[in-house]
RNA sequence: AGGGGCGUAGCUCAGUGGUAGAGCAGCGGCCUUUUAAGCCGAAGGUCGUGGGUUCGAUCCCCACCGCCCCUACCA
């Protein structure tokens, strides 16, 4: 047989050697005798060091302790490695290293490997779900001349020949919902989005979301897909729909579905009097009383109070009452429906109660995995909503309305529903990783000095490159 | 942004107000069935950076840089 790798461990006896190579995650090992190689090859497998890709021929066979093994009959150098391994028992367990220098934490840490390798699978088998229900899968773009589809702050970049600023998108939505007003009724995309926030355990720069729409639908039926999806996926991906997340075993074959308002009223906290009745959550001045009952409560016990602005309506209490009583304790599968209509620009109003709208969220282990709602799709209540939040201003909104995608609602946007799954935290849930810098391959991190720069090319007397260096790819 | 922790050899980590320590890797030697192979030897350092205190600082103090955690921000 004829195969190539890393040497990754080396046990050299004299006159003969054991060792491993490694590739594309598999390991073999590989044992050298002076004397079926001979003097010659023999001498060239003595300068070899971890690091160094080889490539052997020979027969394998079994070692006394029922090892496979190639007995090394040729060997040939592949490629020198000119720095050498890290660690090899600990690997390399420096955080800020292992992110930075990730070709090494590949290397030598498998559970590192296994955790982008199971990446990959989460999203082929995404895309298998929804290829397999006629959903066709697009590109938009990037770069957006007017912000949508979410609230957030964006990056800014140039386009120097239009002379034009353009923002990283923060959402695909208004594409998307362009593209099923223009027949395309089942879409998806699985892409990056990009908000210029802040970074933490479950916050990074740059993340993948998949966003799909399906006209003809509405929010309650994109809650059964995304039950069904998430079942298979936990299925296929680790074996089982109940699946271990620290401390706790996530179960993605049960859902349970409470609105915001019962979430409220559900964790109530015991010391904060009796849980607010229904009638007072859906009166108009009752949220904002609710949260001072609340802030009184948290006051005493010196936890975090709500704070909204002075002209902050029901519907954003309402949100900010849910986020501090009921969030933390959604460890199991939870949808979240009936948001209040002013914190959900873009969803359609229910039609019993134009107050609420007909959008859920998913929340698993305290995070939000997914957002979906019934599409708005009367242009009118659009370009209000629009207009409003421009005029509310800040950096998380446009600074203007995007009249296209008014006009696109207004040639006619069928019945649809969309939903976003954020695909970092589902692979965080997936592989008990916790903190999505582990699911990223490249996660975002402050430029490094890089005073050795020249000093690790110098090694191979070739010019100093360092990431500045424009010629580098 | 605030609070806390960390930064010592290529890597994983000890350690001390008086010229710096181990294991692994690398280098030299011995060793033809090993599994973190073993044995012998030599080498390896601006103790994150810059100030200060001190006769003397890697250690104590201050500032800065980077990473991690918590809190805040992120509907």
């Amino acid at each position: 047989m004829r195969v190539a790798g890393r040497i990754v461990a080396l046990r050299p006896h004299g006159k003969a050697a054991f060792g491993h190579f490694s590739g594309d995650g598999a390991k073999l090992q590989f044992y050298v005798r002076l004397d079926v190689v001979g003097e010659r090859a023999f001498k060239l497998f003595q300068l070899l060091d971890l690091g160094d890709i080889v490539g052997v021929s020979g027969h394998l066979f079994r070692t006394k302790t029922n090892e496979l093994t190639v007995k090394v009959e040729h060997l040939q150098l592949l490629t020198k490695a000119l720095l050498p391994l890290p660690e090899k028992w600990h690997g390399l367990a420096d955080t800020e290293m292992r992110y930075r220098r990730r070709y090494l934490d590949l290397i030598g840490n498998e559970d590192a490997r296994e955790i982008f390798m199971r990446r990959a699978q989460i999203i082929r088998e995404l895309r298998r779900f929804f290829d397999e229900r006629g959903y066709v899968e697009v590109e938009t773009p990037m770069m957006h001349p007017i912000l949508g589809g979410a609230t957030a702050r964006p990056f800014v970049t140039h386009h120097n020949t239009f002379d034009m600023n353009l923002y990283l998108r923060i959402a695909p939505e208004l594409y998307l919902k362009r593209l099923v007003v223009g027949g395309f009724d089942r879409v998806y995309e699985i892409n990056r989005n990009f908000r210029n926030e802040g970074i933490d355990a479950v916050h990074q720069p740059e993340f993948t979301m998949l966003e799909f729409y399906q006209a003809y639908s509405d929010g309650p039926a994109l809650m059964d897909l995304t039950e069904q999806l998430l079942r298979e996926l936990a299925e296929r991906v680790c074996g089982s729909t109940k699946v271990t997340f620290g401390e706790h075993e996530i179960d993605f074959g049960r859902y349970e579905r409470l609105s915001m308002r019962e979430a409220i009223r559900k964790f109530w906290p015991a010391g904060a009097g009796a849980a607010p009745a229904s009638e007072e959550l859906a009166a108009q001045d009752g949220p904002r009383r609710i949260a001072e009952r609340y802030n009184q409560f948290a006051r005493s016990m010196g936890t975090d109070t709500i704070e909204c602005g002075p002209s902050a309506s029901a519907g954003e209490f309402t949100g900010e009452l849910f986020e501090a009583v009921a969030e933390p304790h959604l460890i199991q599968p939870t949808f979240i429906h009936d948001f209040p209509v002013e914190i959900s620009p873009l969803a359609k109003r229910r039609e019993d109660d134009p107050s609420l709208a007909e959008r859920f969220e998913l929340f698993i282990a305290g995070m939000e995995v997914a957002n979906g709602f019934s599409e708005l799709n009367d242009p009118d209540d659009q370009e209000r909503r629009f207009r409003e939040q421009v005029a509310k201003g800040g950096q998380e909104v446009p600074k203007e309305v995007d009249i296209d995608y008014i006009r696109a609602l207004s040639h006619g946007l069928p019945p649809t529903a969309g939903e976003g799954i954020g695909i970092d935290r589902l692979v965080m849930l997936l592989t008990n990783s916790h903190a999505i810098r582990e699911v990223i391959l490249f996660p975002l991190l402050r430029a490094a000095e890089e005073p050795h720069a020249a000093a690790a090319s110098a090694q191979s007397n070739s010019a100093p490159a360092g990431p500045s260096d424009p010629n580098s790819k």
